[in-house]
DNA sequence: GTCTATATACAGATAGAC
DNA sequence: GTCTATCTGTATATAGAC
């Protein structure tokens, strides 16, 4: 019998599971699975190396265990947005994808990490390509309620345009990851740009 | 003594360390270092483990040669870029970009897996934060010639502008990465859509 | 320079007592 | 459920012959 089996779960093994589950998805994220080895998890969770794989059988379920819970904070929650002008309902998804990276910075940089690797399970790399289809869809109908309230140009492509707000905003998040300390151009002037071109060249009549 | 003193290289010994070189480089760059045994490279090489470690001493200053050679094409070469009117300037770089990242994938992927990871030596990242730094600056120089010369809008701000290019290429190349089976739009369509978005925003009368 | 054989270290995983 | 002790595999690195 092992704790993968349906009966299992008495009170304290519960904690003590969920103790390990939780310091694996922090130090999986901060250091990367093959530099966390299981005795690195076991001494940060006050537990021996044999229960950790009593509870999850192998380093790799640990992982796969462990990566659910990383995701957990992956969703994406646009509260009343559809209330919202088109033009401010771009801006708050921006907004909404730029906090957070910024709040989940070490589980971002991980999930990149297994994105550019091709690792990790499927599920995971589904999840988070999910994620992207949903956001894009959002604002690709952000800008065609924009078109066909009038607002924007009646010549706009919305799926390319939706499409190139997401790609700018990944290479906004990808060059923290290059830069680090002395990035060229600050993120938020960044931000301000992108957003304000956008919406230029999206209304009828460009202000400037 | 040791095959990194001054005086070694007899000419075979100089064939044998430029084949391990050149076999542990593809090999890193294809699985990444930690999956990557010397005894991979031994075999692949067709030398002994004990010979890699005559010439390099460690495995780690093996990886850190090998990152040399594969660094090597990373150079930006323009040609008679400056002859070009702006705009077509514009879209040249936009067009080397792409080349290089679509001729050099498997070592690309590598490169910006280490600046995900902030790992790799430090000259790595600066070289590769020199390059950035060059390409933005071609972009701007040529923006700011396209001003002056008239073509583009005096309100342009050519460093925003630039950098907000290369935050697109950038993620084009990050979803690459992210969606690698099922891009939804296909980076040439998103290539020539930001071409001609960024073009037309730059533009006196934008003609659409 | 190049090899075979070996030392050393540490990882993941198992056995079995409590 | 949780532990200690141990097995087994594999990795880097060294010793020493040729």
């Amino acid at each position: 019998m092992s704790a993968t089996d349906v009966n299992q779960a008495s009170p304290q093994g519960v904690r003590t599971r969920d103790r390990i589950l939780t310091t694996a998805a922090r130090l999986f994220s901060k250091q990367g699975y093959e530099h966390t080895p299981l005795s690195h998890v076991a001494r940060e969770a006050e537990v021996s190396k044999a229960l950790i794989l009593w509870h999850f059988d192998s380093k790799e379920e640990l992982f796969r265990a462990a990566l659910g819970r990383t995701l957990e904070p992956y969703v994406i929650d646009v509260g009343d947005i559809g209330s919202l002008p088109a033009a401010e309902q771009i801006e708050k998804l921006i907004d909404l994808y730029t906090k957070f990276v910024r709040t989940h910075g070490y589980s971002v940089r991980f999930i990149v990490d297994l994105m550019v690797r091709s690792s990790g399970p499927d599920e995971v790399r589904s999840h988070v390509h999910e994620l992207y289809g949903l956001f894009r869809e959002l604002l690709t109908t952000a800008i065609e309620r924009g078109r066909d309230g009038g607002q924007f140009r009646s010549e706009t492509r919305p799926d390319l345009d939706a499409a190139l707000i997401v790609t700018a905003l990944d290479g906004i998040l990808m060059e923290r990851f290059l830069d680090e300390k002395e990035p060229p151009t600050s993120d938020d002037e960044l931000l301000e740009h992108l957003k304000k071109t956008t919406l230029d060249r999206l209304r009828k009549s460009s202000p400037l």
